[in-house]
RNA sequence: GGAGAGGUGGCCGAGUCGGCUGAAGGCAACCGCCUGCUAAGCGGUUGUACGGGUAAAACCGUACCGAGGGUUCGAAUCCCUCCCUCUCCGCCA
């Protein structure tokens, strides 16, 4: 959410975010409904004003014995008028909110204008991207054949987009996730958190999936809480209504949890394999820090990111995302991608964004600054750090074998009990 | 699920029969004094949001004592609904 005054005081400005991110969202209404609730506010105030000075005099001649019933009904009318005037307020109030609700965040200025996912400039490239000497397979084949992953059986379960890991690969699931955290809390300093997997709607508002992006979210019926699609929710949430001490940041958190997606809108995408699930596993990283130092934040959170897929030996990209392809809340994000080779392109294994103070405005994350001893809004960071399922394709296809065996990259092996390859097991499934 | 207790400022914690309580007192923080340093001590300052006002301040108004309604000229204080926390009992991984 934007500040009302910092929109009101720079329309155009907010207009050119628009502009810039190809927004079909306008600014219009905006003054005329922010000059009537000033209006109408600037009116009910005048009224309590009267009401509260009358008020305090009755109780005076009261205490003095005094009668101070004409009074009484003099303000028995002003209060009356008070009830009028206020019952249009609520209504404006609605709208107002409807159209500060809507408006996206500012994007940095270093983000580039673009129209659409391909005009996302390339910032880096690591690792050298795997030559096979045979056809290449993608993981639903792999895993089927390796009888790690199991698509059939989980859509008889639960249904479509969901996956079914069995031996090795539930064991490699897990492994990812200790290997992440371990690297993250380690190396990386942050401090880890184990949240919720489901949170109320003030959280999601907080962070900015309510109201807009309801149809993505799995609600659970009857009740006020839905599943995270991310850890971002809880996690950010943490510090929300809270006032931190300057001391205390930049705050730090990595987190594991499972997330669930609706994928509303996204039907025929991606509808192979393990790629787009309305479940799946992620390692997140959070951070709250003040916001001069947010700039910086976002580039050692990327990295730190960058990191485990360096480790894993991925090959990847990372690429800015431009101001078309920009989410809601953030002003700058960067995608890493990581090389899938049965696709033969990158595939977003990552996403790091700065919300700056759009997040923390929501959620009320506040600090006490040292310096001037005023209360500020912090700034909010987040990444994937990273998804595990789609890590998992990444090494499936990137680490095939000929033989259909495939090799574990070797930071993982210790977390796999030393195996060093997963090869078809005996027996039935 | 049953019974009880409670939710007040950055934190702890008073608020009597509704009226001069934005809210005592304490802690913390900040400024000054004092001190060889530290600690202690002494004096002072310190809520947030919105609107108005100002070059910027000062300043003025309104709202806020878990949330939302109600009663009243007036509600932190009375009434209703809901949420949350704690204790005991029951149930249970």
């Amino acid at each position: 959410m934007l500040d009302v005054k910092f929109v009101r005081e720079n329309m155009d400005a907010v207009r050119e975010a628009l502009r810039r991110r190809r927004s079909p969202v306008t600014l219009a209404g905006f003054e005329e409904l922010d000059r009537e609730r000033r209006e109408t506010l600037s009116a009910v105030e005048k009224l309590r004003a009267e009401r509260n000075a009358a008020s305090e005099e009755i109780g005076h001649l009261r205490r003095e014995g005094n009668d101070a019933s004409a009074l009484m009904e003099r303000m028995r009318e002003v209060s009356a008028a008070i009830k009028e005037k206020e019952a249009g307020l609520p209504d404006i109030e609605h709208r107002m909110e409807e159209v500060l609700h809507s408006l996206p965040n500012v994007p940095d200025p270093s983000v580039p204008e673009g129209e659409r996912e391909e005009d996302n400039p390339t910032v880096r490239t690591w690792g050298d991207r795997p030559a096979f000497s045979f056809p290449v397979r993608d993981h639903v084949d792999i895993g089927t054949a390796l009888d790690i992953l199991d698509f059939d059986r989980a859509a008889k379960i639960a249904g479509a987009r969901f996956c079914l890991m069995k031996g090795a690969g539930a064991l490699m699931e897990r492994a990812l996730i200790n290997f992440m955290l371990d690297v993250h809390t380690r190396e990386h300093g942050y401090t880890e958190v184990l949240p919720p997997f489901l949170a109320n709607s003030a959280s999601f508002f907080g962070t900015g999936q309510l109201p807009k992006f309801e149809e993505d979210l799995f609600h659970v019926t009857g009740t006020d809480y839905y599943l995270v699609p991310t850890a971002e929710v809880p996690l950010t949430n943490i510090v929300r209504d809270e006032i931190l001490s300057a001391g205390s940041l930049p705050l730090k958190m990595t987190a594991y949890t499972p997330c669930f997606r609706a994928e509303a809108g996204s039907h025929g995408k991606d509808v192979r394999g393990m790629i787009r699930q309305h479940q799946f596993n992620k390692v997140e990283l959070v951070k709250i820090c003040r916001p001069e130092e947010s700039r910086g934040e976002l580039e050692t959170l990327t990295a730190d990111a960058e990191r485990i897929l360096e480790r894993l030996s991925l090959p990847y990209r990372v690429v800015t995302l431009c101001t078309a392809d920009l989410g809601f809340s953030a002003a700058k994000t960067y995608d890493i991608e990581a090389w899938i080779p049965s696709q033969g392109r990158y595939r977003e294994i990552s996403s790091c964004s700065n919300f700056t103070d759009f997040q923390a405005r929501r959620a009320k994350i506040r600090f006490r600054d040292g310096a001037t001893g005023k209360i500020r809004l912090a700034h909010t960071l987040n990444g994937s750090g990273l998804a595990v399922g789609r890590t998992v394709v990444a090494i499936l296809e990137n680490f095939q074998q000929e033989d259909g065996s495939v090799r574990i990259p070797e930071a993982l092996r210790p977390y796999m009990g030393g195996m060093d390859r997963i090869t078809k097991a005996k027996g039935r499934s």
